[in-house]
RNA sequence: GGGCGUAUAGCUCAGUUGGUUAGAGCGCGAUCCUGAUAAGAUCGAGGUCGGUGGUUCGAGUCCACCUACGCCCA
């Protein structure tokens, strides 16, 4: 006895309750333990201090699905565990709005100590929100997660950046970031674009560079030379004016020398007119690649960073780049490495020269020039006149244009050049490049598109930020500057300092105080700097088992990972730094799976943020429509890697679809296979109906399919194939066998029709616990109770194998067009305004190939039934009744023929009476068919040709993609009757619902018609049928009569009038 | 500014190596079927397959350019 299963069923509530069962059996727990050989999973590490939001949501469930697929194979998933990433910016952000802080400043005074304790907290503010999250959406993993603050973690990172820096992978070098001098820090690009205006006044003006020489002579045809002409350039900087080191034109674009107020001037060509105006004359013109190497002379002295020392000799010099456009200015750009160039003075190998300090004041080194010690904005105007004065200023204006200022304090924001750590990944690009190749990237596009391009361009990775909350870089320098130490170890550490740390926490200002004295150079004294937390997250593989200094063992097995999931905004971010991580430390792969998830918008295909207003939570769409309704939606609707909009209603959608289509299938079953005491077993005696076999093909199809799809991490396909399965389960093999349910007698056939249904809907349990992981618990553990070798729940099950013996491609298709038929039939009555219950003659079919007709043909009495029609014939070339049509078959003919195919599908069309009928018989007999096309005969083979029937007279007709329905339309007398009584039975079925009789009630009809005539049509057709009626509805009695006073009345059209019918309970 | 992706019915989305009448679900209207079903079937309205140009016998599909949106980078 099954546990009996209503049709109403609330999947929130069920869900609840398996969360309970789940707890108390420990089934999570026995899940995380199952297995034996290794898969390995590493979970990338949200930062919890927020709440968890739909794009969390998906995530985890992408991870889940493929963690429970691999479980049930009998794998142990290494790495199923939390994981958090604790540090960084965001979180210093979070604690420093609650301070009320507005900069670096305001943390200083504060004490790091007890900002970084409250950082420490502030990650753990929404922790128990996660976890509750976590285990409703049934995301499985073991609690004993890694935190990339805790000293463990630490302490492994410090062991890579010393393997780094004893391969001479870690560097200084200059690194432009966005800084506010204000606040004293430096802002993350998000930042920036909270502060970001795009109407900003600011100067415009035109600066003129004398050319004071070039080593490679530029002379014209009569031997004049550029030397003493100016290059124009434009800026709306005018401070970075002092840090000048070179002038950039483009590759090949054309640069005019011309006459202009008595002054030779070179800018590009395309830009003389909209900067000078008409007013010049072309001497000559150059490429922009001539111009390399031109010196001009500088206009201010620039100042090398403290420390540096600086190669002038590369300076003051014209250089050619991608970067020069020539869609406003002159075509020619100035460049200030310190203030936003940088890329291009490492590329040309320019020296560095700063004139503002990191708190946006002109160096004092200016200040004979008169703006020394000024903010840098408030410099622009004189460093304009000081240029006018000196007669190097074309012309200035003013221009409103994007410019950032700081999102705290509104202060215009700084490109500095900043003293920076790297790690030299750009030396291991072809490995970087090599290794990508060996991942499996879902979508493909991604491993040679956004993924590949991204290495291809690999820049070295600045690891460094001048931030608090993070991992210390475990770097120590001298203090004459000239030793730096990098630590690996805490043992290494503990050496240095001379005592023991074990009760140290690895993060500022704690490490920051830790200091020895080297012989030679003096005190050493930690830099600053913490980790780029990138890194601590990129460094997970080797950070989260505290390897090398634990777990060997644990690591060796699980590097690198089989399969990871993240959003594609981590394609440079955790991606990255995991591939960079293991390429640079093991050269190999960190990830051999990927899923690529593209992003969650809302229904207007906008993204979800607070500040639209438009954020969805999981929780409201969780509690109205249950974790697996959200889950099977978000692995259904649309391919992974693809944006999705979604709404509440989208989800409603896939719960009625799937998951109650599903669960009323299984409640069908469940309701007989308890009158009936069914049990699972009993088959030895099952006969099989095709269209059991036709069942069970199709369920190991499907796994099969699914199986292939998960193993290519393809979900939406292996969810897709579940519900074609679903639906086809319930609206064809269940509706199609109802009656081998009902039937009182318990023999073979009805043994198999329990069998079919129950094994299918078992294996379906199985197949969807990956992806609702709640309703396939519910119908499994219902299904396999009692069950010997049943498992304790569906997720500790093993995942079902195809049994190779029961598939059957060619039932399958036969299937598929009686299906096809089917529905055709159904277009033909509609045509015809025949409904199905009015019983016809004869129906004709043609298949779009023989072997589809023969398909039809041995499902033949299920298309009577279906159809309700007495007799089913099929059209064959031999039949005069219909007319032929030929058409090419493109996908063949179109390669063979090429151009003459419009010609070849003219003579197709041309054929007609005998030459078409003479046509398709040979068709038929497999014989080619000999055309004349534009004079030439060309033999056309059987395959090569679709041939189409035109209707019989006097039938009602549908085709499509080549198969054809055509229904005799003619009603006799008899079939009327036969019709009648369908109705009639239809009618009191509905009447007894009305009436609120149980299933089983026995009734006594009384009918009476509304007219003479209708009153002869009733006694002729229960003359026929009566018995049929009474049998059928469970009258005992049967009048034609008045009604009893206490009868439930209806009444039915019949013919032209109406028959009352009348309903009473009969005792049994 | 660059890279990648997306754009197909009112909505959410499919659409194989280019091939015959571009599909599904939801929603809407009509009809039908049904003693498992909150369902199902059929028909109808609804499509310049984002735009322009090209390659081809043939383009939703391939190529180029453009537009809008998303992500990443500058």
């Amino acid at each position: 006895m099954f546990t009996p299963v209503g049709t109403h069923v609330s999947f929130p509530q069920l869900e609840d309750q398996i969360l309970e069962w789940w707890e108390k059996n420990e089934i999570v727990a026995k899940s995380l333990a199952s297995g034996t050989k290794p898969f390995v999973f590493y979970e990338g590490p949200p930062t919890a201090n927020g709440r968890p939001g739909l794009h969390h949501v998906i995530s985890r469930i992408f991870k889940d699905v493929i963690c429970r697929y691999r479980a049930m194979q009998g794998y142990k998933i290494v790495g199923r565990r939390e994981g958090w990433d604790t540090h960084g910016l965001p979180v210093e952000i979070e604690v420093e709005k609650k301070l009320g802080f507005s900069g670096k400043p305001d943390i200083e005074k504060y004490g790091i100590a007890e900002f970084n304790a409250r950082c420490r907290e502030s990650v753990w503010e929404y922790i128990q929100e996660w976890q509750t999250f976590t285990k409703r959406i049934a995301y499985w993993v073991s609690d004993d997660g890694y935190y990339t603050y805790d000293n463990k973690y630490i302490e492994s990172l410090w062991w890579i950046f010393r393997q780094l820096w004893d391969r001479g992978l870690l560097f200084r070098d200059y690194k432009v970031t966005m800084h506010c001098p204000r606040c004293g820090t430096g802002l993350s690009d998000h930042e920036v674009s909270l502060g970001a205006r795009d109407d900003v006044d600011d100067p415009s003006v035109f600066i003129k560079f004398r050319v004071c020489g070039d080593g490679v002579p530029r002379a014209g045809a009569n031997g004049e030379t550029l030397v003493g002409a100016f290059l124009v350039a434009w800026t709306t900087t005018p401070w970075t004016l002092p840090a000048n080191v070179a002038l950039a034109v483009k590759h090949e674009a054309t640069y005019a020398e011309v006459e202009y107020q008595g002054e030779r001037l070179v800018l590009a060509e395309a830009l003389l007119h909209a900067v000078l105006g008409e007013e010049y004359t072309v001497l000559r013109t150059f490429n922009g690649n001539d111009l390399v190497g031109l010196r001009y002379e500088k206009l201010f002295t620039g100042v090398p960073g403290a420390g540096d020392t600086v190669d002038l000799e590369t300076a003051y010099r014209v250089i050619a780049d991608e970067m020069v456009s020539l869609d406003d200015g002159t075509g020619i750009v100035h460049i200030a490495p310190a203030y936003g160039d940088l890329e291009v003075g490492k590329k040309h190998g320019l020296p560095t020269l700063f004139s503002v300090d990191l708190n946006g004041m002109v160096m004092p080194e200016f200040a004979e020039l008169g703006f020394a010690g000024k903010f840098f904005k408030q410099a622009d105007p004189d460093i304009t006149r000081n240029l006018r004065e000196r007669g190097l200023l074309l012309k200035s204006g003013r221009v409103r244009h994007y410019y950032p200022f700081c999102w705290r304090c509104d202060s215009p924001l700084l490109f500095y050049a900043k003293r920076s750590w790297y790690i030299k990944t750009t030396a291991f690009k072809p490995d970087l490049v090599a290794n990508n190749q060996q991942i499996h990237w879902v979508p493909e596009h991604i491993r040679d598109g956004r993924f590949g391009n991204w290495l291809e361009n690999n820049i070295d990775w600045a690891i460094s930020r001048e931030r608090y909350w993070g991992t210390p870089l475990p770097i120590w320098v001298s203090a004459d500057g000239n030793h730096m130490e990098c630590i690996g170890s805490l043992e290494e550490l503990e050496q240095k300092v001379g005592r023991s740390l074990q009760d140290l926490d690895l993060h500022r200002p704690y490490v920051d105080d830790l200091t020895w004295e080297h012989p030679q150079h003096g005190t050493m004294r930690r830099i600053s700097d913490v980790a780029d937390c990138w890194y601590d997250s990129g460094s997970m593989p080797v950070a989260q088992w505290h390897y090398p200094f634990e777990n060997q063992e644990v690591f060796e097995a699980a590097h690198p990972a089989d399969y990871i999931c993240e959003a594609v905004d981590q394609t440079r971010g955790w991606f990255y730094t995991l591939h960079a991580v293991s390429t640079l430390l093991f050269d190999r792969p960190a990830f051999n799976n990927v899923i690529c998830l593209g992003h969650i918008l809302d229904e207007q295909g906008l993204k979800m943020s607070k500040s639209r207003g438009n954020v969805i939570t999981p929780q409201e769409v969780i509690t109205q429509y249950g974790v697996d309704a959200l889950r099977w939606y978000l692995f259904t609707a649309a391919p992974p890697g693809n944006p999705r909009r979604f709404s509440g209603a989208l989800v409603n959608e896939s719960l009625r679809k799937f998951m109650l289509t599903l669960w009323n299938t299984y409640s069908f079953f469940v309701t007989y296979a308890n009158l009936d005491d069914w049990k699972p077993g009993m088959a030895e005696s099952a006969a099989l109906q095709p269209i059991d076999r036709w069942a069970l093909a199709r369920l190991n199809g499907l796994v099969r399919d699914v199986t292939a799809s998960l193993e290519e991490y393809e979900v939406y396909p292996a969810g897709r194939a579940i519900e074609h399965f679903v639906d086809e389960l319930s609206n064809w093999y269940v509706r199609r066998n109802r009656r081998r349910f009902w039937k009182s007698e318990t023999d073979a056939d009805k043994q198999a029709a329990y069998q079919t249904l129950y094994t299918a809907l078992l294996t379906v349990s199985k197949l969807m616990s990956p992806f609702a992981p709640f309703m396939a618990e519910a119908i499994y553990r219902n299904l396999s109770s009692g069950q010997p070798d049943a498992a304790e729940s569906v997720h500790l099950a093993a995942w079902p194998q195809v049994d190779a013996a029961l598939l059957d491609d060619q039932l399958v298709a036969d299937t598929e067009a009686l299906l096809a038929a089917v529905s055709l039939g159904r277009a033909a009555r509609k045509n015809a305004n025949l409904k199905v219950r009015q019983p016809l003659s004869e129906l004709w079919v043609r298949g779009q190939t023989p072997a589809a007709t023969e398909g039809v043909r041995r499902f033949e009495s299920d298309l009577r039934d279906e159809l309700n029609v007495k007799a089913v014939r099929y059209l064959e070339a031999g039949s005069e009744i219909v007319e032929y049509r030929f058409k090419p078959n493109l996908r063949l003919v179109g390669k063979k023929y090429g151009k003459q195919v419009p010609a070849l599908t003219a003579a197709l069309k041309a054929l007609d009476g005998v030459a078409a009928r003479a046509a398709a018989h040979a068709v038929e007999a497999g014989q080619p068919v000999v055309l004349n096309v534009e004079g030439q005969e060309l033999s056309i083979l059987p395959e090569e040709l679709l041939v189409e029937s035109s209707a019989p007279e006097g039938y009602a007709v549908a085709d499509a993609d080549g198969m054809l329905v055509a229904l005799n339309t003619s009603v006799t007398d008899e079939l009327r009757m036969e019709g009648a009584a369908r109705d009639l039975v239809r009618s009191v079925q509905d009447a007894r619902k009305q009436a609120g009789l149980a299933i089983s009630d026995r009734i006594s009809l009384s009918l009476e018609a509304s007219d003479a005539a209708t009153a002869e049509m009733l006694s002729q057709t229960l003359a026929v049928w009566g018995e049929y009626v009474g049998s059928e509805t469970l009258a005992t009695s049967l009048v034609v009569g008045a009604m009893p006073a206490e009868a439930h009345v209806e009444a039915v059209e019949l013919g032209e009038g109406t028959v009352q019918m009348g309903i009473v309970r009969a005792e049994c």
